[in-house]
DNA sequence: CGTAGAATTGAACACTCTCAATTAGCGTGG
DNA sequence: CCACGCTAATTGAGAGTGTTCAATTCTACG
């Protein structure tokens, strides 16, 4: 099986290859990359902020916290990065970041120099990390509206409207992170993020089946209420 | 006069041209654009939410917020932009911010598209777009934590360390905004920040000259207080 | 089925917001 | 140069949202 991609160079690449279209994927098969594959347990640090830059990961299976923290051990989650996504991709040689497996993770993973080797000798690989850029960007800033203006209402509901069209878009959320998680994402307390989802139940907006396992039964009323 | 520049191509610009260090110049001599000046006069709108995004600008002079705002009119500054900062730079065609004058402000601006292609066609140019998009990531991912989980004292050291970075770094800070503006970009209310300076000063950590116009005395206290 | 961690719930508290009144600062015009 | 007036900034008091701390319940997993 081999997928069309919209770059000129396809054809530089073996045709026995395997392609998909995932602009990861692309860029490194572009390059001539081959990503090593490694595993995390649940709660085991990937990088530690501080730390050497040395590798862009992409997750395979499982999810991963990106967070600072403040030296009395205040945390911001600033992305949860699940099946498919790119993640640490700093801009200098030093991490700005640590990233954790929330759950036991498999992530592939590419030298950041080769990359940067790449976009410096390739445009379409440079093209494509500088829109992976600004679209990190562009998340980052919605994000900031959120944690600056939304209430804590308006902050689940929106954490449960991204999750849903992240995850599945099906309304079904089998969400890998804990109440903690949640809240050092949106925040916000543990205690605050349960009481917004029981609100939630209360109103019928939600089910649980499990504590992890939430049912979207009425996604255009939790649009409301993210304002 | 002529500055030196680190790229390889720096020949090819005619050797009369005045080239300074600032990398929105580079890239825009590289390609060979002539910027457009515009005047913007205090709190007038240089783009809005939605609308097109055309252009990519550079400060000249003045100093501009960029924000996005809920339907209730709650607003979320996500960056001010000096002398000599690039902004507008979207990702889309859609403006996903709104942009205004804090001052009279003259800026300068080259189209999108033609950056775009620029970056499609020379490395140099496609890797310097994206290190600034990066470095916006990063402030970006800077502001999420102080957002998420930093107290209002520590908000406002923070955002005095910052202008006193970004302005002149000598402690006198000529604030082009007010305390409304503060308040927006740091997820505060104005009065929160009034009181806030108002702490400071009584600390012995600034005096006033000014509503506006701060000298901060203390820098290492108010490092201390940022945490 | 038992246990440990996770999640929920409750009550009191704290920080920031809201609303209101006062003061300060700045540009304009006499 | 000063007076005026408007806007910005400060300050105060009270209210509200979210936090903190604690107790209970749930649930995932051995």
């Amino acid at each position: 099986m081999l997928s069309s991609t919209a770059h000129s160079l396809a054809g530089a690449i073996p045709i026995e290859t395997f392609i998909p279209l995932d602009p990861f994927d692309i860029i490194i098969h572009h390059i001539g990359l081959v990503p090593n594959e490694q595993h995390y347990e649940k709660d085991s640090q990937i990088y530690g902020e501080d730390g050497p830059a040395d590798y862009v990961y992409q997750v395979v299976s499982g999810a991963v916290r990106s967070y600072k923290l403040l030296s009395d051990g205040r945390c911001q989650i600033t992305a949860f990065h699940l099946t498919g996504d790119v993640f640490g991709m700093d801009c200098g040689a030093i991490r700005r970041m640590a990233a954790d497996a929330i759950v036991d993770t498999t992530v592939r993973r590419v030298k950041r120099r080769s990359l940067e080797q790449g976009a410096a000798t390739d445009m379409f690989v440079g093209r494509s990390l500088w829109n992976m850029a600004r679209r990190n960007l562009e998340h980052a800033e919605d994000h900031l509206l959120l944690l600056g203006r939304k209430t804590a209402v308006e902050r689940v509901a929106a954490f449960l409207l991204e999750m849903d069209r992240r995850l599945t878009g099906t309304g079904m959320l089998p969400l890998p992170m804990c109440r903690r998680d949640i809240g050092d994402y949106l925040g916000l307390t543990l205690e605050t993020v349960s009481r917004a989802l029981s609100q939630f139940h209360e109103q019928g907006i939600l089910d649980f089946s499990g504590a992890r396992h939430i049912v979207l039964r009425n996604r255009a009323l939790l649009r409301n209420m993210e304002i």
